[in-house]
DNA sequence: GCATTAATAAAACGAACGTTCAATTAATTC
DNA sequence: GAATTAATTGAACGTTCGTTTTATTAATGC
């Protein structure tokens, strides 16, 4: 009835981590309570409260160190200094491996921002502005050189977003598609819908897929 | 302490509906309270029972009614006998109208979906998939007469949707875009991610948008 | 105008919630 | 091996939750 044996700090917090994602993923977080995620990770609710001071400051958590996750990604796989359809193809194979990989988490990212107060979700949206305003300006930049067909930039950019972070809603792995199948067939459609000008090869940054028009 | 001057149980159970939606968009079904609810309507948290036997039954009202308005409006708009390029530009229109107009409803069928049992989450789904089916058969006819290049149907159907009812999380009455000239944009960014080929005028069935390839 | 029905209020129910606190034991430090 | 620190338990706090029950009043039918 106290300290038990074995007990590890660290350990302790990224099972409550972890186990928090897919709690409030299937559950929501409203629905999760302390003492189903306490349990979930073979602890009293107690001990949750020496990692996370409230179950808010948990949700935040888990929100910002996804969102920095994604800027921190999207930071390493973007080419610099190459045209917008290479760019654009990056920026499509990076979202969706990132978000096929991390579905739970996106999840909880997505769908529950409007658990946090006010302060918090400001500063959640401010970093997913930002990760969008990198695919706003592969847009303009193909626009302006005449490779690309874009109505509205920013509409544009926000159907992209959608289109492909809507892949965590129905893709399982191990289903019919593969993830490079899955991958190849995004970057197709995002091309077409762009209306990009063909150019042999260049959308090849990471040899993983090829751009069938 | 009783009955009130002027109730009426059909304006009553209206305005719980009404306020429901609008509640349960903005805070969750799980965040929102009976009483919270009540409020809103002007009246005691006991009155609501008399119109839903459980907070469950309320939701599973409005998404059912819900979804089968999406039905309906789909079976009212769809031009029969008519290409493929005709019918997709059919669906988007119609889906995007009964989406920005319903908004709120909308958010709510498809983020509350956890929260019924499993047997009323099989019936929305029966729903959905079966709306969603509409979509993959008109891909299915194009791909084979061979105006549209689509990879996979299945995986395009699901995009598409993915795509269109995105216009929900963004889109705001009275801002820059008019519904209008967000609709035509929709459908020209449809068009062109289905490889629709070019087929003069065929794609105007409502006279409110033409598609821009 | 009297009986009946419709619509609500007021109060209470037990259960579950997030959170706190004191006690207790394991691990670590010296 | 004693003192200190880290990790956790168990019990409790006050609050809120969905829901039920009973009483009360407005509208309706005859």
């Amino acid at each position: 009835m106290a300290r038990t044996t074995g007990s590890d700090g660290e350990k302790t917090e990224a099972a409550v981590r972890e186990a928090a994602v897919s709690l409030i993923a299937r559950l929501g977080y409203e629905a999760m309570s302390m003492r189903q995620l306490a349990a979930e990770v073979g602890v009293q609710a107690a001990a949750l409260y020496r990692y996370f001071p409230t179950k808010e400051d948990l949700l935040f958590t888990l929100m910002r160190e996804h969102m920095e996750g994604l800027l921190e990604a999207w930071s390493a796989a973007r080419p610099a200094n190459a045209d917008p359809v290479t760019r654009l193809a990056a920026y499509v194979e990076n979202h969706i491996a990132f978000h096929i990989e991390r579905r739970h988490a996106t999840h909880v990212s997505n769908m529950e921002l409007r658990s946090l107060s006010h302060e918090r979700l400001t500063q959640i949206l401010k970093m997913r502005t930002a990760y969008e305003k990198e695919l706003r300006m592969i847009l303009r930049d193909g626009a302006e050189a005449g490779v690309f067909q874009v109505d509205d930039t920013g509409l544009t950019a926000m159907a992209l977003i959608q289109m492909m972070t809507g892949v965590i809603v129905w893709f399982r792995p191990g289903a019919r598609l593969s993830i490079a199948e899955v991958t190849a067939s995004y970057l197709s459609m995002t091309m077409r819908l762009v209306g990009a000008t063909i150019s042999h090869g260049t959308a090849r940054p990471s040899g993983r897929a090829a751009v069938a028009l």
